[in-house]
DNA sequence: GTGAATCATCTTTTT
DNA sequence: GATGATTCAC
């Protein structure tokens, strides 16, 4: 336990303050790590058990963190922390049943999703076309978020559109249901129906755990709020952490409201704020501030410098997102010559697609770098596919399993002999799996497809017998097994054999060796457990702070970490802040709170940069500043030794003064709202925004081609219409 | 009926 | 540039 004495006096407030609801609002670099180990070791201290405190993270690797930094003093072994994701898994796999959960369930990734969402549009005999799987989902999870019942929505909707949602959704569930399955958001809703609906639930889980902390809280949405709010209703201890500044996961159904409300949910909440900033030199958190400052939902909290002076926040503009990568491989490679731990240098960008180009850059100087979240692990094909059989032998139920290994490795089931199969269980309600041990009664199969599917069931049942052995021993057996093994080692085409992908694997069955390390005194352990735990497992968890490698990651996953250098990437309209969220003020927000979360992660550098052209899907594009370098005063200047001299370029960044009067100030330079212009290249288009910033004006226009671009108004050739 | 090959589509962020 | 749907050759 840190002395108390090292602490500030906000700081002991939230630590000491033992019973009842407790509100921390922390800033970036405010120490609430430190308030929240402190916290558990000081409620330890004065008597509480440490198998009564629970404390919720948002990530999985979070929890790891804290497992660690609480268990490292000793009388707080036994603290229960876990994200709300696999604290629900916990839980339903004990109650469910009440809810007519079977605690076997398989919990279903995009992919399976994906299926379920379009065999329901199927079922409510709707055009998959207008109601693509994707956007479904999306509307779907949505709901769920806002714990909005098939039931709820269908009486509620009253357009073609919702109508059609509502039917989809009920089908959608009905299919889960079928499958044994429940999908990410499902945990967090039949853990929140559990706990309002069965009293003893309730009950139990507020005796079990008589404090119950949740950090990150302004990314909970309404599901998890009332997760959170069920669980500590009858003793009311409950404390939460969080920055209303930091919440960047509203489109995942995230509710700011949660935090700025909680004092009206919990009247007697003790408030504190911790607004001193331990982490960044005033520097970068002057740009933060400014930046910040443009956003207008938010409770103004002031970033309050401890640390000295440091140097200024650099801005680079580089020709494309080659010069870009190079000048910051560049940077980092002048960092480490001077001594800097690669552990303390992070590059940062908004779409995963981007890190490619850093990553070349990197390779080149041979700086060690670990990404965090690439291409996913557990969305590797080998991967995925070995699970599968896992899933299958675990839940027979699973019929996106089947369907991904029953013919993997091929085996001669094509698709019509699975449609036929299909067609006989959907009739008598049952699942494939045990459709293939009634195969007898269906009509129009070959007799070599018979056999084929019965040899397929026969290999099934042989390693369900394997079941009770650890993980990693049955998974490595239906490795070998199963074909997968041949299939990755035969070599192709072009004689490569998938070494990597068998080298994927091991690395899978190392991981279910650890498992049944660490679970084998655990009641719960085995397959199902262990599936449970992988399904929640991101590659976000793959992230290892104490190895000696430069991070790369989106802007999201920086979240709650921090670093000495820092550089921010692709400071670009349409990218930061992205397109997708340029349209209304809130998601605008969100991605100013995205950058701020960005910056704020730097403790003694920060560099932020752009490219004048970035190639998007293969096209090379002239790209606009993005307006978040003006609003945090970040001066936009060439960065001399990577520019190309390029007469094409007929324009300059540096020093924004020096062209202030490069054209008129007449009305011609000032658009409203729905006005019609005309674009040289894109043709015409109605203004959809028009943010007014002097001579780095930005006009958002609607083309007729349906796509919508923000223009800078000193660059385009954009003329009213009339 | 099966499996490979081509074509078309969409591409933010994540538990 | 990956994923799924469709086509095409066996």
């Amino acid at each position: 336990m840190v002395s108390l004495q090292s602490l500030t006096r906000s700081q002991l407030e939230a630590v000491l303050h033992k019973d009842g609801p407790l509100l921390v609002i922390a800033g970036p670099g405010s120490g609430k790590t430190r308030v929240i180990t402190n916290r558990i070791a000081a409620l330890v201290d004065s008597g509480v058990k440490a198998g009564c405190i629970c404390a919720i993270t948002f990530t999985n690797k979070a929890a790891e963190q804290m497992r660690y930094r609480v268990e490292s003093m000793a009388v707080c072994r036994g603290v229960h922390i876990s994200t709300f994701h696999s604290l629900c898994v916990r839980i339903l796999r004990q109650y469910g049943q009440l809810a007519g959960i079977n605690g076997n369930f398989s919990i279903y990734d995009e992919a399976d999703q994906r299926r379920c969402a379009k065999h329901a549009v199927e079922r409510a005999k709707l055009d998959g076309k207008q109601f693509a799987a994707a956007k479904v989902l999306e509307y779907i999870s949505k709901l769920k978020n806002d714990l909005v019942s098939p039931e709820d929505f269908a009486g509620s909707a009253d357009d073609y559109f919702r109508k059609c949602i509502a039917r989809i959704y009920s089908h959608y569930q009905a299919v889960l249901a079928e499958n044994n399955a429940l999908d990410f958001d499902d945990l967090l809703v039949k853990t929140a129906y559990l706990l309002r609906d069965h009293r003893m639930v309730m009950e139990e889980l507020n005796n079990r755990f008589r404090y119950l902390l949740v950090d990150e809280y302004q990314d909970t949405n309404h599901a998890q709020y009332q997760i959170a709010r069920g669980m500590s209703l009858l003793h009311g201890n409950i404390c939460v952490t969080g920055d209303p500044d930091q919440s960047i996961y509203a489109w995942r159904g995230a509710d700011i409201g949660n935090i700025l409300e909680f004092e009206l949910d919990w009247p007697n909440a003790k408030v504190v704020r911790l607004e001193e900033n331990f982490r960044s030199t005033p520097n970068i958190l002057g740009v933060a501030d400014k930046l910040i400052s443009f956003n207008t939902e938010r409770k103004i909290k002031k970033l309050v410098p401890v640390i000295q002076k440091g140097c200024d926040v650099e801005t680079g503009v580089f020709e494309d997102e080659q010069a870009e990568s190079e000048s910051v491989a560049d940077g980092i490679a002048n960092l480490l010559k001077n001594g800097t731990s690669p552990a303390e240098i992070a590059v940062f960008y908004r779409v995963n697609s981007m890190s490619r180009m850093l990553e070349e850059a990197l390779v080149l100087r041979q700086i060690p770098y670990q990404i965090v979240r690439g291409i996913e692990f557990y969305n590797r094909k080998e991967i995925k596919d070995l699970l599968a059989y896992l899933r299958l032998i675990a839940n027979p139920a699973d019929n996106g399993a089947f369907l991904r290994i029953v013919n993997e490795p091929a085996r001669g089931i094509g698709k019509i002999s699975l449609e036929r199969l299909e067609i006989f269980a959907s009739k008598h309600k049952m699942s494939l799996y045990s459709a293939v041990e009634k195969i007898d009664k269906i009509e129009n199969l070959g007799p070599a497809v018979r056999l084929k599917l019965r040899a397929f069931a026969a290999m099934i049942e042989k390693f369900k017998q394997m079941t009770k052995k650890p993980v990693a021993e049955l998974m490595e057996h239906v490795f070998q097994q199963s074909g997968l093994v041949d299939g990755l080692e035969r070599e192709d085409s072009q004689g490569h054999s998938k070494a990597s992908a068998v080298e994927n694997v091991e690395e899978l069955i190392s991981s279910a060796r650890k498992y049944d390390e660490l679970a084998k005194d655990t009641p719960q352990a085995g397959l199902v457990d262990y599936l449970q735990q992988i399904a929640l497992y991101s590659d976000t968890d793959a992230y290892d702070p104490s190895s000696p490698k430069v991070s790369l990651m989106t802007l999201h996953a920086a979240k709650g970490l921090e670093f000495d250098n820092v550089f921010i990437v692709g400071l670009e309209e349409g990218l930061l802040p992205h397109q997708r969220s340029a349209n209304d003020n809130r998601s605008l927000e969100e991605e100013r709170r995205l950058f701020f979360v960005g910056i704020t992660r730097a403790r003694k550098s920060l560099a932020v940069s752009m490219c004048r052209y970035r190639t998007i899907h293969g096209i090379s594009a002239r790209t606009i500043p993005s307006r978040f370098l003006f609003e945090a005063g970040l001066k936009v200047r060439d960065s001399e030794k990577r520019q190309v001299e390029n007469k094409i370029n007929d324009f300059k960044y540096d020093d924004a003064d020096s062209q202030i009067c490069e054209y008129d100030d007449s009305q011609e330079r000032l658009f409203v709202k729905n006005e019609l212009v005309s674009h040289q290249k894109f043709g015409l288009g109605r203004v959809q925004e028009f943010h007014n910033l002097g001579e780095n004006s930005i006009v958002v226009v609607r083309f007729i081609s349906g796509k919508t671009k923000p223009l800078m108004l000193k660059y385009t050739n954009l003329t009213k219409v009339r």
